[in-house]
DNA sequence: TTAAAATAATACCTCAAGGTATCATTTATG
DNA sequence: CATAAATGATACCTTGAGGTATTATTTTAA
């Protein structure tokens, strides 16, 4: 599997977000402990605006609040908010029409599997997240990336 | 997830040529049943010959042929043998350098879901495959991309 | 020995995801 | 009001995966 680095950045940002979920976070905090290029995540943050997954306040002491309540938001609802609706493709092999006369011997398999994944990702909150390790995951440590402005 | 494009394609290529294992396969006889571009799968046919997954023919009359039994063969070998070496990402957020003080919530559940990925994988062999419905998932449905030589 | 039928090698093209740069807009505050 | 500090919009650049095109080589068989 490869999550889109996109939705990989979504994650970290709104991982990062929840672990203080009421404040208004300026991109520029945001930036400082993920590893996410500074005008990509820019980007990024008005996308997600306009996704509807967090709220923008402009202006001077503007800045980014979650949307809803960390418990309601499951990573699944993360990567959706990217774009990226279909993490894995149905057909193992990429087939766009099979047949499906009769099921080859990997189509259950790989069924079960997507399940699993889907499965998990809907269920783990922002706020399941936020009780373990946020301030770990978070690789909080010194920033790798020059922001350049 | 997502095998690449390649992988796809060479699981595709193999699942075909384990139809008729012992057989020389023209490149032209695989394309005619997959849905893979023509020149690109020339391409890969001799990729998957520098990887010894398969053995060439050169010459008139020659072609491919699968090099062992193929119940030996994986279907995590054939990725392996288009070069994607890892098919998913060991941090589910894409960090390169996490600190792992403690581990966040996803490091297990995704760890969990990688295994039983490459358990799944690892453990179905192409001689699996053939004994269901390989006149199947391989669409043998007419051609749907043009040759052009 | 020559032509045809196959694979091999090499170089190039294309497109979308990821990333950058610039300017515009909004808002707080002195 | 003017400035600064924030986000928004827009356009462009870069890179690698996927795909094409051309020429070279190998082998069979008439
Ligand atoms: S039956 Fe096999 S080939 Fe067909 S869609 Fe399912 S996995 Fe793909
Ligand atoms: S602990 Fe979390 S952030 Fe760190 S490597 Fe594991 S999944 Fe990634």
């Amino acid at each position: 599997m490869n999550l889109s680095k996109t939705s990989e950045y979504a994650l970290r940002i709104m991982s990062y977000m929840a672990m203080d979920d009421k404040k208004l976070h300026r991109a520029n905090d945001i930036f400082e402990s993920l590893q996410i290029p500074f005008r990509y995540l820019r980007k990024q943050m008005t996308n997600l605006t306009k996704s509807g997954i967090i709220i923008s306040v402009q202006g001077k002491n503007g800045g980014y609040r979650i949307s809803r309540s960390i418990g309601e938001i499951s990573l699944l609802d993360i990567i959706h908010a990217t774009g990226d609706q279909q993490i894995m493709t149905n057909c193992f092999f990429g087939f766009e029409n099979c047949a499906l006369n009769r099921q080859c011997a990997m189509h259950d398999k790989w069924d079960e599997i997507r399940q699993n994944i889907n499965q998990v990702l809907a269920s783990t909150s922002l706020a399941e997240l936020n009780e373990n390790g946020p301030d770990n995951f978070i690789s909080n440590n010194s920033i790798q990336i020059t922001k350049n402005s």
